[in-house]
DNA sequence: TCTACATCCTGTAGCGGCTACAGGATCAAG
DNA sequence: CTTGATCCTGTAGCCGCTACAGGATGTAGA
């Protein structure tokens, strides 16, 4: 099997190389081979491995979830119940996020627009000074 | 003017008691007065910025933006201008990790979606082991 | 007065998920 | 044989808190 050193590891699986290393001591992914010199050397299954950790991270899937996925992957029986539970569970914490954001979207938007650049008085610190309107619970 | 403990102090401005140190520690609030054993007190004033703090927080400020709005509402010239494009700044960040988000919830609903329980290959590790599809780019 | 218990103090470490060094070893090409 | 790229380990920093440990002080009741 052709090997790979971790900067051209790094290339194809599109995870930088401090991250491949922070993976490995988080055991996320196994300890590398290494050559005599005791640098990290990786096969094809090392790569498509840190190319899935890739994607979850894309899918905002946490560190311990993604651990919870290649457990998962890695069970025979079919795990596809739980696979899916998952990512529900995700999926509810997405749209919370969301919803935080655009409550907060539209209270910094109506901050912002209320404030007349060239004013002397200042409307956006004045309701920031005082308890006024439409109060954002950012959580996002 | 009455002065108050920490612990009232937190109650009445609505940030934690070691939020209030931190604040402190990071020169975001002055240095509190103190009893001669030591212990903090909080005057009107004290709380009021506290509060402003915590304002500018809900609304999604950085610290470094909050000590630029307390510097700005300190300054004696019209700061409207430079908060209103400070506010203008922080809005365009929001909107990019909010359109982020959608694209992240759109892409997981979808994945989620795929994959129906109880069968046993699972189309939801099969899409994150492999290429496919939209990809989300998660940043929020 | 003694005893509980609440509140406060400083200082430090941890969270998540990296990222950025320092200081050194090793490798490939010319 | 030199240059420069790549790699190693280990540690610290990012953000905005939060959670201790271990101790001092304050307050209220018996």
């Amino acid at each position: 099997m052709t090997m790979h050193p971790i900067g051209a590891a790094s290339a194809m699986c599109g995870v930088n190389i401090e991250t491949i290393r922070y993976y490995e001591r988080e055991g996320i992914v196994p300890r590398a081979e290494r050559t005599p010199s005791g640098r990290r050397l990786y096969g094809d299954a090392d790569i498509a491995r840190l190319r899935f950790v890739r994607r979850c991270r894309e899918f905002g899937f946490s560190i311990p979830d993604i651990r919870t996925l290649l457990d998962l992957s890695a069970g025979s029986d079919a795990p596809c119940a739980e696979v899916k539970a998952l990512g529900e569970r995700h999926l509810d914490g997405v749209r919370h996020r969301l919803d935080a954001l655009r409550k907060l979207e539209r209270a910094l938007a109506e901050l912002v627009r209320r404030c007349d650049a060239g004013r002397t008085d200042c409307p956006m610190l004045e309701r920031l000074l005082k308890d006024a309107g439409t109060q954002p619970s950012y959580a996002g």
